[in-house]
DNA sequence: TTTAAAAATTAAACTAGTTTAATAAATTAT
DNA sequence: ATAATTTATTAAACTAGTTTAATTTTTAAA
């Protein structure tokens, strides 16, 4: 039916009962999103929490000179949003577009907030998931804090080989912090070696 | 008492009846540390979760050329560890010392599960915190990737006046990913300005 | 209160990463 | 299939931030 893979996703960390389960699904929409098109602009509400079920997606700002800059990138099995205007309803800092074509499910924050109280397990699920993600980030700024863009490349190659392949060396260079023509540089110059 | 801090901090987010609170109050250590004193040091298992009640402490790596490079600083009604290892009960990534004598609440992992099964409403709580930590640092990873150290500078001592005033210069530089020279000129070229 | 140690300042030489611009290669659209 | 657009490459000039080192100021220790 297409909702196998988020409650796997689920499972690893809670376990929930066919009604559960029913009631999580019925809280659910699906969407489908064609590459470069956008799920949310720049000032716009956050309305959802979006679980990417296949393609992949970015989180990303613009700044006044026009340069994207990526905080995260989304593939299959992972949750995307801006959680501050996720939470607050304001408008959104962030960006988010498709670089593939994608498919999502989506809750908005209403329907979560009632499968907090009705199935408070999901609390517990949220938890975790922001553990993991908020341990994640901090390794991601010790590393843009104490390594050089060469160590950065190469690290980000070996914690996601399968991510670097589906994604151009722009959008590698703009998760990494650094220009287009200083990662065709630093690639030259590891090939070489 | 001492506890009023931390319960007020609670208090945000979710209630507590008397025998939740007696209960949770229960399950914490109190510890003094003096300055320049280590809470955790690389490698070690970080054992328990530690609230700030007074003082200053720096959650930080040393590369290997040992800079020091800070991830977060913590202060009054914050919440520090190193969360992976406190998790996981695998090695620290991260080392913690105090840059003032300070006063913490601590809780053990064992206790803090306990917790989550007795009053499920520290799910909540905790899932709170980490939104609100998450967001902070992806905003702060966002920064770091599009703005010049002077506009970092100048965004931390708006947005952390009080805690800037409490810091070394190479404190603030080893949070900002510059080195203290580098901060010094910046300073100089800012107050001629 | 004096001494020692750490932090901050300044300047000059240096380098990692940027900018600009031109060309080639790869994608996308028609 | 062709044209148009985007992405990647290369090189040269440039700049934000580093390094080293010497001096001053502040903080901590005895």
């Amino acid at each position: 039916m297409g909702f196998d893979l988020i409650l796997q996703n689920i499972a690893r960390y809670i376990q929930l009962n066919k009604t559960e389960t029913d009631f999580f699904i019925s809280l659910l929409r699906s969407k489908t999103l064609k590459k470069g098109e956008y799920l949310l602009r720049h000032g716009d509400i956050c309305k959802v929490e979006n679980f990417i079920i296949k393609g992949c997606l970015r989180v990303y700002t613009i700044d006044e000179n026009g340069f994207e800059h990526i905080v995260m990138f989304g593939i299959e099995n992972w949750w995307v949003s801006d959680l501050y205007s996720f939470l607050t309803q304001m408008p959104a800092d962030y960006l988010i577009d498709a670089l593939e074509d994608s498919e999502i499910l989506q809750i908005t924050k209403e329907n979560l907030d009632r499968l907090y109280e009705k199935v408070p397990k999901f609390e517990r699920f949220f938890r975790i998931i922001l553990q993991n993600a908020y341990i994640a980030q901090q390794n991601r700024i010790n590393q843009n804090l104490s390594s050089t863009a060469e160590q950065r490349y190469l690290d980000f190659i070996k914690k996601y080989p399968q991510l670097e392949q589906r994604l151009s060396q722009k959008q590698v260079a703009a998760y990494l912090g650094i220009t287009p023509v200083f990662l065709s540089m630093l690639r030259r110059k590891l090939v070489k070696k």
